[in-house]
DNA sequence: CTGTATTTGTCCGTATGTATG
DNA sequence: GCATACATACGGACAAATACA
């Protein structure tokens, strides 16, 4: 038979998109994919390998494989270990994705703005509220970070800046995990967001840019100063 | 032994990273890899098949398995996926990818602007050129276009951007495939390009970003109009 | 709670395709 | 053409997880 691998993954997809299935939608058995693709099992078992990296599938033992959530978790995969592997090279992909970050959410300012709506500011207010008093009794905010700039994309409606913004985040977080935070940095993060919601409420959109840049400051002064640590 | 397919991957990546591995260098055959991680050929054989759709490792056949571009040739499987999927789906992912890479290269504008070169200037052009004579002629320029883009941000010399623009550059012409091109909008996309370029060497922010603005307007005038075509 | 059936996970053995010398 | 080393493919057997009667 001799049929690649990549042709046995391609027409799984092409099984998916001809049922019109969705995310959660039950796929065949392996038994039956086998059958219905024309082959092994260990090759169906390998293409599905591969489209669970990109979320296209999700097994779950014992139970059956079903159609993926299609989240962008293979990107969060792909760029944490480029993030690990050249750790010793300077913090430069940190340094590349906090430009990227900040340019996203400056470029959206007027979208952003432009969509604003009270229920919105006022759960951005109590996100940054929380992290105000966390960090005053030295505690961790990741948590409310996260949120908060999720929150702050909602609006916009746009599913692919949500999980771009996801993305990025679970990748900063993580290769970022060993930069140390000063109490002053901690400080100024907490403020800028603050500013941030300031800023959305009040519509200002040269004020909003001005608080993102205020918001990356602190990492971007710990990338320029000691990139080998 | 029970070793949880995930744990295999994460050992190999672990590999990778304990030995300081690079782009292209070697890994140890499958045998080998089954004797370090402890697992069988299968197991091993399934958790390259998800680090190799991540490119985290690349395999030749026959020849041996490699450590991997880390390229993000899985984001575009991922949202190519996507967009076939929900292609009923009112172009949704489409309009999405086009307000990202609108506020991507908007956003850029300052940096893009300050990194100005020369040298790039007149490959620009060149390209810009290429594609007037090629639409004239009723030729695809697709090719151009591509180049175009990335060329625009390869000066800000920050990589993950330059792969986000090829990345996104690539599911749009994919997703967009289906789209017809009037005559009328390949002129203004052609304009918009040399309007591109003479807003780079006049050092025009505002007019650059009017230029961005005009060049995408065609694909969001064709997605307003109809989404289910 | 206890089997029992179904489904995925792991392993092994063997044969085949592919590149190198 | 041949030998070697490697990845690829296949089929069968058993283990583990889940669901259900």
């Amino acid at each position: 038979m001799m049929l690649r691998q990549h042709e046995v993954a391609e027409r799984i997809k092409q099984y998916i998109l001809q049922n019109r299935l969705g995310p959660g939608d039950p796929l065949p058995t392996e038994a039956e994919l086998c059958a219905a693709v024309g082959a092994s099992r260990s090759s169906v078992r390998e293409a599905i390998k591969t489209l669970t990296a990109l979320d296209i599938v999700e097994v779950r033992h014992g139970h059956g494989t079903y159609v993926g959530r299609l989240s962008l978790a293979a990107l969060v995969e792909s760029l944490t270990f480029r993030g690990l592997l050249s750790r010793s090279d300077d913090f430069r992909v940190l340094s590349e994705l906090v430009q990227v970050r900040q340019t996203i959410e400056q470029g959206l300012a007027g979208p952003i703005l432009a969509a604003f709506d009270d229920g919105i500011h006022g759960e951005l207010l109590d996100l940054a509220d929380q992290m105000a008093e966390r960090a005053a009794r030295g505690e961790s905010f990741i948590d409310q970070d996260r949120e908060f700039h999720l929150l702050l994309m909602e609006p916009l409606g746009n599913e692919l800046i949500t999980q771009l913004t996801a993305a990025f985040w679970d990748v900063h977080a993580i290769v970022a995990h060993t930069l140390d935070t000063s109490p002053e940095s901690v400080r100024e993060t907490v403020e800028a967001h603050h500013a941030i919601v300031a800023a959305v409420s009040a519509g200002d959109v040269t004020a909003f840019t001005r608080a993102i840049e205020a918001h990356y400051a602190p990492v971007r002064r710990r990338l320029q100063e000691g990139p080998g640590r």
